[in-house]
DNA sequence: CTGTTAGCGCTTTCAG
DNA sequence: CTGAAAGCGCTAACAG
């Protein structure tokens, strides 16, 4: 029950069933190459024996750990949870293991976090690039011969794998669809153009209200770390010409300013447009619900994983950029019916 | 700026700097036997020549890997992701690294996922336990010698390491607030004791009531997965005697629940007291902004990563459980006033 | 099909 | 203060 526990190692394994730690570890991997009843002998001797394979050692000969680093800029939140579940999916089949690291939206923090990461040898890295990260650092990943794909963000227009959400895509479907409503002053409130995420947003909002000639400067900065912040809105709304929608910058905002009209006893959906993005769950059942743009993170995540995993097997040069494609969810904040 | 990249290992930092590999490898830990000069030279040969540390190296001659297993059942949701960055702030400062796997609420996934975690040779375990994990699994874990913590859920009343917030202590504050707010009928919504988290959580709120000579029958199970699922509710609202409150099994509930009253045209906080639990950032600007019970994922990340990296600089046989104790954030959907 | 022989990159005695 | 030598647990040729 509770003896010294004395590593238990591939050599005793191999004592253990009469055959040479080679043989034996060409059992662990399941080698064609042994004869069956030799195998049994082994595997009998590793389960009585309750040998654990040590990666550590491994890797020391062959070239991989089977670990891939995580690196996000927000581990706490959900959108990034999401995310993971994605990556969580297609890495485990592939029998590798994550580990995780937050930046916490700090270039610094998040230099030295990957160097750990390397320390440990990881076999590649997915990242979410902090805000202010310089586009030196993918250079200096790609100079060690590690495999990287950025997720959600990218530091530069044109290099380096990445997988992100099609922002401007999503962003002009909400914008169409407010038209189709019969709006006209169309506000984007939250956020501002700090990282490509944000930038892709702003973008798809302004060439499409520009395409429909109408007025594409009602833009609301706000600060995403605080959802009480709701910038100049309560200036916009005393304007002349008040807005009579608003894209927000994720699911999050838009609900905090449905709570903010219902307040001031104005009604989502009637009195105003209201589109969030990334469909998170309570958005299907918050009042009214919320018309959202999908985002679908679990998608860029198994996206993300996928590019890497190949990258890892198959080294190359060549940028892959993937953008998921998403969808608008219409519900009673904008478009849809009571049910 | 792009060569071959021939691994430089220490060995070949130490010839560039003149010495052998053993000082090399002092320098590296900064050992005082070293003299200043000596280490001068190393160090500058380290940067010359990009020298990066292999851990996987030291590991195998050492104890340490400097890793931590963490295993969730559910990666995707925002509770836990409050709770890893609690674990990351603590463990960061270590110098030690969190490896995240998934178990999705399956016990044979979990089970593993551990076995991964092990040849990967992790210091120790933070687990939240998923559904129908058996009490087995803990000493499994012991007689490896590897120190685990257990968070949010215990499979055993009385053994092993466990941190989590005092449910019973949050939901009993609940409902005496509840009380005190003239409340009489009051429904406990949400999950089922399938893990010790609900369990708890129920125990409180019937101890509670039944101390208050108030009824404590009025719990409503549903599916947490599916937050459109009010279980009973409908009958109950149509029976003789209808709640007049709700305790919510998380904010998440709590805001649909409220959603739903709201498109019945009843107001939480007037028609109905509503609390729930967790204190998510989106509650304090929900319409109505919710009354919740503090849960601190945070800081119950926190002591799990403290008392687990205790654990593995001194191994103890002995078991220490830590409640986080909560408080209730009083809004406007229970005894809170409009700004 | 199985065993022998070298290491992978590092830490750690133990002698200088 | 520094170096030589042994070895952590495993895999990868290469011989049988």
């Amino acid at each position: 029950m509770n003896g010294p526990q004395k590593a238990v190692t591939l050599n005793s394994v191999a004592v253990e069933a009469g055959v040479s730690r080679a043989t034996a570890s060409l059992v662990l991997r399941s080698s064609p190459l042994v004869s069956v009843s030799t195998r049994e002998r082994v595997i009998a001797a590793m389960d009585k024996l309750g040998y654990i394979y040590n990666r550590g050692a491994a890797n020391l000969r062959g070239q991989k750990t089977g670990t891939i680093g995580l690196v996000l800029c927000d581990i706490g939140s959900p959108f990034y949870s999401q995310l993971m579940l994605g990556i969580d999916e297609i890495i485990v089949e592939a029998s590798i293991v994550a580990i995780l690291v937050n930046s916490a939206e700090n270039p610094e923090r998040q230099l030295r976090q990957i160097r750990r990461l390397r320390e440990h040898g990881v076999d590649g890295l997915i990242i979410c690039p902090a805000v202010g990260t310089p586009e030196a650092l993918l250079s200096e990943i790609a100079n060690l011969r590690i495999p990287c794909v950025q997720v959600l963000r990218h530091v530069s227009q044109t290099s380096g794998d990445y997988v992100g959400p099609d922002y401007a895509e999503g962003t002009s479907l909400a914008v169409k669809h407010l038209i189709q409503h019969g709006r006209q002053n169309i506000a984007f409130l939250g956020g501002r153009a700090i990282h490509s995420a944000a930038r892709e947003r702003l973008d798809g909002f302004r060439k499409t209200l520009k395409r429909h000639k109408l007025r594409h400067d009602l833009i609301i900065p706000t600060n995403l770390e605080n959802l009480a912040d709701f910038g100049t809105l309560p200036d916009l709304m005393a304007s002349s010409s008040p807005p009579d929608a608003f894209i927000c910058y994720n699911d999050m905002v838009a609900q905090s300013l449905m709570g903010h009209l219902l307040s001031m006893g104005k009604m989502p959906g009637r009195d105003f447009g209201v589109i969030g993005a990334d469909n998170l769950p309570q958005s299907a059942t918050s009042f009214p619900p919320l018309t959202t743009i999908i985002t679908d993170p679990v998608g860029v995540g198994r996206n993300a994983a996928r590019l890497l995993l190949d990258r890892i097997e198959n080294a190359s040069p060549s940028s892959t950029r993937i953008l998921v494609s998403g969808q608008l969810m219409v519900r009673q904040s904008c478009g849809g019916h009571a049910p």
